[in-house]
RNA sequence: GGUCGCAUAGCUCAGCUGGAUAGAGCAACAGCCUUCUAAGCUGUGGGUCGAAGGUUCGAAUCCUUCUGCGAUCACCA
């Protein structure tokens, strides 16, 4: 990389022209503004008590000892202490020529076996998946790619909640109320109807609680002695004991979330290479802390329940057992996370989990170092911001949670309607048409939410959503498909542009742009920065095919006289789409070669 | 109240480990389709980067305090 080359030639400069061997940190290389003229530009301000002269004079006695000596650089100029060096069109074409052919460009082949286990979406099987875990969803998918696109293996797991009261909810309603209904009877999709039950459930318990109150009783305790909810707590600790019965209605109703949930997650894109269910980890989960009490780390309070003391890490008492012995949330997740562990001998552990849960995973973390496992250090909680609606949060309640069903179909028809409006399907068949209105429909969605820092909280507007104009992934998906068009036409004349060319021409301001935002593709992005992110990646596919699209407008590439121009003109477009495709494909996002 | 996070144009967001005159999109206005895809391109207007201090050649970025918003501190998951 050029930038290594002016690094080392500047320090070479320095022990030369000022006699003294620079550190590393006070060369500082960046790109040259779009307003002066230049491609690199070094900061000499740092270099200045090593120069022992002014910002220009420094920057100028660099600037001739650089050009003089680095082949690769043609002029230099000085603004202030900004040294912009010009690179010469020969470095734009080699790098050009080494990269045109090859269909790995920005990735790296797997280092180590050890795999990177990135858990996420993490659903609960009484609830249909929502705008939350759509968010959740596409984040882990991407940084998923992203991950393995530079050289790690990966695992991607799920983590089901499927134990508990509020499955028991959904079950007692179906029993007294569902008429021994099916998702195949009522035609719809299980994880839907079992949703339904569940605040069904709520519906009926809420009178029954109004009911008790009407009569004199306690609110309190009228929420608590509800008879539907004792009948659920029954069910619970039923279902604890192994009763078959309750185990096989729990099997048959979550089996029809699960049924439920794979449509959603296969029109998402996304999928698993394991699934953990909570109903199989908490018990292990006991078992630890079990263990973490025999050692002392653990104790126990008088009424039997069992605690962590945090306070020596600023935090304080955490529960871990019930005094009746069940488990909670941290059993289980410490139980899973030790499964996990073992199962892939993890390089690394990725949670893909809400901020709302940040305190829990540092107690988690604290609380596996405390019982020992040195491992504990590679969990890393990837932790995102909620998705915020115009009117305010989402509340089950209140009606205004967004399905992700729902709303996946809501994009696929408005891409439907926007697309025939304008035409661009008239020649497609059906087939190919809902190809089409599928992918950007969904890279719409998906692009809209992954080009946000996923540490922000995110607002999400609808009307925003669908628009298809501006920075939105139709923009780069019809630029993609406007490139594949362009290139399909020059094989149809005949243009033979798969050996990159070797002639040398001067190059167009806007093809030097391109190449440095190709030259600049993220090829690493490591998981230790605080945004491991899928919105880098939009952000820098997005400025490169903004400026694309100007040198399309701007320069015809058919028309030039120089055939070898045309050629070459070819060849950026082929490699600028191969880039975008692949930049798409870390998102999920599919691109169209044509619309 | 304790802890953590966020605050950039009317709106939604970029701004990487401090660097040049703070950038996009949407919305508004003005242009560009007989010529390879107008889901596009060009231009105009729009900012006390929440506030005040500090660090330094240089701060939206780092530190401190304050204000506002959010999350969390549950025998919910």
């Amino acid at each position: 990389m050029i930038e290594q080359i002016i690094e080392v030639s500047v320090a070479k400069a320095c022990v030369e022209c000022f006699g003294v061997e620079p550190d590393k940190k006070l060369i500082q290389i960046q790109k040259t503004k779009k307003e002066f003229e230049g491609d690199l530009t070094v900061v000499v301000f740092p270099l200045l008590r090593i120069s022992k002269k002014s910002p220009v004079d420094t920057a100028q006695v660099l600037g001739e000892y650089l050009v003089r000596e680095v082949d690769q650089l043609v002029r230099f100029n000085v603004v202030k202490g900004f040294l912009n060096f010009v690179i010469a069109d020969s470095y734009w074409f080699g790098f050009l020529n080494s990269n045109f052919n090859s269909n790995r460009f920005g990735r790296t082949e797997a280092k180590a076996e050890e795999p990177v286990v990135i858990e996420f979406s993490s659903p609960n099987t009484n609830k249909p998946l929502h705008l939350g875990h759509v968010r959740n969803n596409l984040l882990g998918h991407s940084v998923a790619a992203i991950v393995e696109a530079a050289g790690q293996k990966v695992k991607r797991v799920n983590l089901v909640n499927d134990r508990g009261i509020h499955i028991c909810k959904s079950m007692i309603a179906w029993q007294k109320w569902g008429d021994e209904i099916t998702p195949e009877k009522a035609e719809k999709k299980g994880d839907k109807l079992v949703g339904d039950f569940y605040v069904l459930f709520d519906q009926k318990n809420k009178i029954e609680v109004k009911k008790l109150i009407d009569g004199g009783m306690d609110p309190k305790k009228a929420e608590k002695e509800s008879p539907l909810l004792i009948e659920a707590q029954h069910m619970l600790q039923k279902w604890e004991q192994g009763d078959p019965e309750v185990k096989s209605l729990w099997e048959k109703m979550n089996n029809w979330v699960y049924a439920g949930f794979d449509l959603t997650y296969e029109r998402m894109g996304i999928h698993f290479d394991k699934t953990y269910h909570e109903s199989e980890t908490y018990l292990l989960g006991k078992s630890l802390v079990e263990e973490g009490l025999s050692k002392g780390i653990l104790f126990k309070k008088d009424d039997g329940s069992i605690w962590a003391d945090l306070s020596e890490d600023g935090l304080d008492e955490k529960l871990l057992l019930r005094a009746d012995g069940t488990s909670v949330y941290m059993t289980q997740d410490l139980g899973t996370a030790k499964l996990r562990y073992d199962d892939f001998n993890a390089e690394k552990l990725i949670y893909v989990v809400g901020n709302e849960q940040n305190y829990h995973f540092e107690v988690l973390q604290i609380i596996l170092k405390k019982i020992g496992f040195d491992w504990a250090e590679k969990i890393k909680h990837l932790s995102y911001g909620m998705v915020e609606l115009p009117h305010g949060k989402m509340k089950s309640r209140e009606g205004t949670v967004v399905d992700a069903d729902e709303l996946m179909e809501e994009m696929f028809q408005t891409a439907k309607k926007l697309t025939t409006e304008l035409g661009k399907v008239d020649e497609f068949s059906e087939a190919e048409s809902n190809e089409l209105f599928e992918m950007v429909g969904l890279g719409a969605l998906k692009y809209f939410i992954l080009k946000v820092d996923p540490k922000k909280n995110m607002m999400f507007d609808p009307a925003e959503s669908v628009d298809f104009t501006g920075n939105t992934g139709p923009f780069i998906q019809y630029t993609h498909a406007r490139i594949s068009s362009l290139l399909r036409r020059a094989k149809e004349q005949g243009l033979d542009f798969s050996e990159t060319s070797e002639s040398e021409f001067e190059l167009h301001p806007k093809e030097i742009k391109i190449l440095h935002h190709l030259h600049q593709y993220p090829t690493t992005i490591s998981l230790s920065a605080t945004n491991l992110s899928p919105a880098m990646l939009s952000n820098y596919i997005y400025e490169l095919v903004k400026d694309y699209n100007q040198f399309y407008q701007e320069v015809s590439i058919f028309k030039e006289s120089d055939p070898q121009k045309v050629i070459f003109r070819l060849q950026l477009s082929n490699f600028t789409a191969q880039v975008i495709k692949s930049g798409m494909e870390l998102l999920g996002i599919q691109v169209p070669d044509r619309m």
